[in-house]
DNA sequence: TAAAACTTTGCATAGCCTGCAACGTTGCGC
DNA sequence: GCGCAACGTTGCAGGCTATGCAAAGTTTTA
């Protein structure tokens, strides 16, 4: 037979690539969880996945980006989806719809993303690096807005929004993550739009 | 006679190491300007800037901080700033005013900042570095934001006001540095608040 | 079953970064 | 001035990250 029947549709090789990279992921995640990330070596999370350590380095440009996780929001993939949004809706609202199926994807792998989660609070140099993966992922989101706006190239808007949006959603994955489960991520990402699409208001003061 | 007239109060020491320190940072950005981020090693930097590799490394502690520049802007005395605002000035303002002495710092070494900004934008992993230099720095803005405002520590809106301010400055920086002096740092930067707090409204179309 | 395509691995190497100890310079009190 | 203490610089050794290359080994395809 030339390939499975259970399971999924691909073939062992492929397969056995996704274990790999799985085992890597969760060497790396359990690995600096526990010891902190000055404290791991690429030769231990290895090891730990039982594969050499110049393996590890055919799936990850470097060991930072197996904590990471690859491309977690493709800024070309959203774009894409933001030039399907109309333009009449504003450019804010179309984001957060744009950014909805990456939600969902990530309460799908809830798990490691807490854990995730947690390793970048703690090791807080890697957070940056969480979303606006390249900067091309970044350009590609600018110009989509860019285009939906039909603001020329000096304007800072496209930009502007981009960013902001972008620590707007990074705010609420780390909340997520504190609550591990307590709330659903889409209703701190939603509440972090909200807030932002208002202006960042004062939050009322809890009266005493 | 036990120090200088002229120029600074400082003592030979003291005015020795600044020399290093500028001259290790206009070497690293020059080269890196010139051939990028890859193509330049710390050995030549120090070459460049006449002194030992190892001495570089007693001035920064990576060869992206040369570039990125040491603290650029201080979380913790943002923090300070920010606790000296009356409170009744809505937060976004208030960040608005504890970062005008920064802004008024960065326009003074303009030319330096110009030839940063360039590098940072076309070796784009050092973007994120900018600000928020290391979480600690975040961390002291969150607090203070959590102090002025009077919420719980469970809510979201000290990190989201500090990260999505943040951002907001950074674009500024890279559009000031982009029209390279047409149009002041401040402008660029009330601009981005502006909008910020506005709740980022969609731009108003070009009437064709 | 054999060739083709692909993955893993070891080896060599460049470069980043740190700790340590020796050395030179600066600052300060006498 | 002199000498001591503080401090900055340097070389050296060594660990770790990351990449290129070529030799295996495994899966796929015919």
């Amino acid at each position: 037979m030339s390939h499975e029947s259970a399971g999924s549709a691909l073939g062992r090789r492929e397969r056995k690539k996704r274990q790999t990279r799985d085992a890597l992921i969760d060497a790396a995640l359990r690995l600096v969880a526990e010891r902190g990330l000055e404290n791991v070596t690429v030769e231990e999370i290895s090891e730990a996945a039982d594969v050499s350590s110049r393996t590890f380095f055919n799936y990850f440009g470097s060991k930072d980006e197996a904590i990471t996780g690859d491309h977690v929001v493709d800024g070309v993939e959203i774009g894409e989806r933001l030039a399907a949004i109309p333009p009449e809706i504003p450019t804010i609202h179309a984001i957060r719809l744009a950014l909805a199926p990456t939600v969902v994807q990530m309460q799908t792998d809830q798990e490691r993303w807490f854990l995730r989660m947690q390793v970048l609070t703690s090791n807080p140099d890697l957070l940056p690096r969480l979303l606006t993966r390249s900067a091309e992922a970044e350009r590609a989101m600018v110009a989509a807005v860019a285009v939906r706006t039909g603001v020329g190239p000096d304007h800072g808007y496209p930009l502007l929004v981009t960013t902001t949006t972008g620590a707007a959603y990074r705010t609420a994955m780390i909340r997520w993550a504190a609550y591990a489960g307590t709330v659903s991520l889409t209703e701190l990402v939603d509440e972090a739009f909200a807030d932002l699409a208002a202006g960042l208001p004062d939050p009322a003061r809890p009266q005493a």
